[in-house]
DNA sequence: ATACGATTTTTTTTT
DNA sequence: AAAATCGTAT
């Protein structure tokens, strides 16, 4: 219908590419996504039915039929489905995406708000928290405002900070996050909104935001000031939201303000695939959508390109346990295939060299081992898969836990860059002192509060230092040093990020690393790279944004200074596979405590999502599934005797094979009979044996 | 009093 | 692996 009407608006036709054959390269229900998506529109599609396609095709169309790549606004939840998805459509438009914002809903604040950081009063170099950043702030706030009563076990800062962050991402009150969804925490109920402003105030002092108040002040700025809203919401004519089971309400509300002028609202999502609850993913904003908007046209992927019958069989019979979700069954086009295998081994080390063995089998037989995938719920249980591949030099890539930029080494030379960038930023200071011989948290704070009170003056503070009473000659030479050490580093700082970075390693940290790391040299090769990638910003905060935000980086710098196109096999969290696909994927530590993790296991609800997590997981193969579990393994409390994942056990037997794993050779627990069909009656701390071998 | 090294505990998932 | 805790050195 649109179709005539916008052409109309198109400006020079003769850019329109004829050359995309839509009807031929989507399925039906696809293209009509993509031809009729005006107005508010909800795609509910399934695993594998080419959702990212659609709306790739659907940017393409919009540009294609002349909307200028600029008023198109795509948001998607991680940065690498963003990178995808810019790089698909620009494929496919020949490049004419230029202009197109896309990106996180984080990335999109940032830009958003670094224009109007003035009507928020903060200034518009404003720094960006990271969790880490964030957890040592809350501690900060803790030692000044916590409750000094001796013996009393309080929670800790980066609890604190999870309430704070989940009522703000829920757009609920403190009180009403920690009755619901923290009640352990209802003793201290008093202390949380003294902990909140306390935080605020000196976020506010550092002029910074956490990644929450991304979210919040773009949906205050938007709400609060209409000429913002009208002027942003009339330039995107088009707002295409990916994986729309996962936003928030916060973001809900953004996408709802951003969409107001032109009501072209496009959110896709698979409620069967939301798994970020913890971070206040409501699941509402799907299941609720066309109440919020009535004239919503309501669309159906429903056919899965990816997945072969089997493990579609095996995805469907796990997930028909949840009680809250839409009724929707995939169907495969696909032919049938092998059934999904679940093999159990002895301990972690067996399932560990079984899953090496299953890899390098495949590799023999000419497969690229980038078309296979090892997922686990938590990145820790890959420990004894990494040192099996790097026993036989297979060449991987772990995806989920640490983030580069949250190595110490990074953020402690960062750390002299936001001193420069921003001299009231308190955590920088922190962090870079106690890098000195000499000065520990005690000296670290009082040379804070000095530096407090002028920030801009820094530089010139080190000689009111040195009459600080009672100072011995050991903390007066690490005072002198960083001081002497600012000053190289400011001069630095005039020919860019880079050199700074440059100094940094030259006059000091190179030589530090060597004493505090044992993998120095990796470390500091990291920073020569970081140094490199630093000299392409110009502004001191926007490297340090684009760091926080860790835009650009994990990509680019670390495939850079790797082999670039060096076959690797991918191990991630499920979190981090979403929306990805392989030919084989091989799920491990399938085992009661590990997966469903043991937490999730006493509440009712969070087990509902944990089973989203299993479905996600299978949902990513396409030829072959391969669920393995150790029959022993390891909690922080000691071993655990697992039985198989509660998401095994409750499937019908014919869904999967069954494969026992010979003991691998490593020391054996003692042969103990798994109760698979066990009654759910016992909690996994009955399972539990405390061993004295560590 | 403070720094710092050794020991113990604890760890989901992410922007 | 990193933080919290404890004990010793400066």
């Amino acid at each position: 219908m649109d179709v005539q009407s916008s052409q109309r608006h198109a400006g020079p036709l003769s850019r329109e590419r004829a050359d995309i054959d839509y009807k031929n390269e989507l399925n039906s229900e696809q293209f009509a996504v993509v031809r009729d998506a005006e107005g508010p529109c909800l795609v509910l599609a399934g695993a594998g039915s080419g959702k990212t396609r659609t709306l790739v095709y659907r940017v393409a169309w919009l540009i294609a039929h002349g909307t200028p790549a600029d008023r198109i606004l795509l948001l998607t939840f991680t940065n690498k489905a963003a990178h995808a998805m810019l790089s698909r459509a620009a494929a496919l438009v020949k490049g004419e995406v230029k202009g197109l914002w896309g990106g996180t809903f984080h990335h999109i604040a940032n830009r958003i708000l670094r224009v109007y950081a003035g009507k928020l009063d903060f200034k518009p170099q404003f720094q960006i928290l990271d969790e880490d950043d964030a957890e040592r702030l809350m501690r900060s706030v803790l030692v000044t405002e916590g409750p000094h009563a001796a013996g009393s076990v309080f929670p800790k800062a980066d609890a604190v900070r999870r309430v704070l962050s989940f009522a703000a991402n829920s757009g609920i009150s403190i009180e009403h996050a920690i009755d619901d969804h923290y009640p352990q925490f209802i003793k201290f109920k008093n202390f949380f909104p003294e902990f909140a402003r306390a935080y605020e105030e000196k976020k506010r002092a550092m002029n910074a935001m956490d990644f929450d108040d991304l979210l919040v002040n773009l949906l205050r700025l938007l709400e609060q000031f209409p000429q913002v809203r009208e002027k942003l919401s009339s330039r995107f004519k088009y707002v295409l939201v990916d994986e729309y089971q996962d936003t928030n309400r916060l973001q809900a509300g953004i996408t709802h303000l951003l969409a107001s002028v032109h009501g072209n609202l496009l959110v896709v999502g698979d409620d069967a695939q939301s798994i970020y609850s913890f971070r206040a993913a409501d699941i509402g904003n799907i299941l609720e959508f066309t109440d919020r908007y009535p004239k919503a046209k309501v669309f159906r992927l429903e056919t899965n390109y990816r997945s072969r019958p089997e493990i579609l069989t095996l995805a469907n019979e796990s997930i028909r346990h949840n009680s809250a979700r839409y009724k929707k069954e995939l169907r495969t086009s696909r032919k049938s295939g092998i059934v999904p295998l679940l093999a159990s081994a002895p301990d972690p080390e067996a399932q560990a060299s079984y899953v090496v063995a299953q890899v390098l089998a495949r590799a023999e037989a000419h497969m690229s081992l980038h078309d296979m995938a090892v997922l686990f719920r938590a990145s820790h249980q890959t420990l004894e898969l990494e040192l099996e591949l790097a026993k036989h030099d297979i060449p991987y890539l772990k995806r989920g836990g640490l983030r580069y930029f949250e190595q110490a080494h990074i953020k402690d030379v960062l750390g002299y860059v936001r001193i420069l960038a921003n001299p009231a930023d308190e955590l920088a200071w922190r962090r870079v002192l106690q890098l000195y011989e000499g000065i520990g948290a005690q000296t670290a704070d009082r040379i804070w509060r000095l530096v407090k009170q002028s920030p801009d003056q820094y530089l010139t503070i080190a000689d009111e230092m040195k009459e600080m009473q009672g100072l011995s000659s050991r903390v007066e030479r690490g005072v002198g040093e960083v001081w002497d050490d600012l000053r190289a580093f400011a001069i630095s700082a005039v020919k860019g990020p880079g050199e700074i970075i440059t100094a940094v390693l030259a006059r000091r940290y190179r030589e530090y690393a060597k004493d505090a790391f044992d993998d120095a040299e990796e470390r500091i090769l990291d920073l020569e790279t970081l140094a490199n990638f630093a000299n392409r910003y110009q502004d001191l905060s926007a490297l340090l944004a684009d760091a926080a935000l860790g835009e650009g980086f994990r990509g680019e710098v670390k495939g850079a200074s790797m082999a670039q196109d060096e076959d690797k096999l991918i191990l991630s969290t499920i979190h981090q596979a979403k929306g990805l696909e392989w030919k084989t994927v091989f799920v491990i530590g399938l085992v009661d405590g590990h997966f469903p993790n043991a937490r999730t296991l006493e509440r009712g609800k969070e087990l509902e999502e944990e089973r989203r997590l299993f479905y996600v997981a299978v949902t990513r193969a396409q030829e072959e599934l391969i669920l393995t579990y150790p029959e022993t393994s390891y909690l922080s409390s000691g071993y655990l005797l697992g039985r198989p994942s509660l998401f095994v056990r409750e499937l019908p037997k014919k869904v999967y094979q069954r494969w026992m794993i010979e003991d691998g050779g490593g020391d054996d627990a003692g042969m103990i009979d798994i109760d698979e069909e066990g009654d759910n009656a016992d909690g996994i701390l009955g399972k539990v044996i405390k061993t004295m071998r560590r």
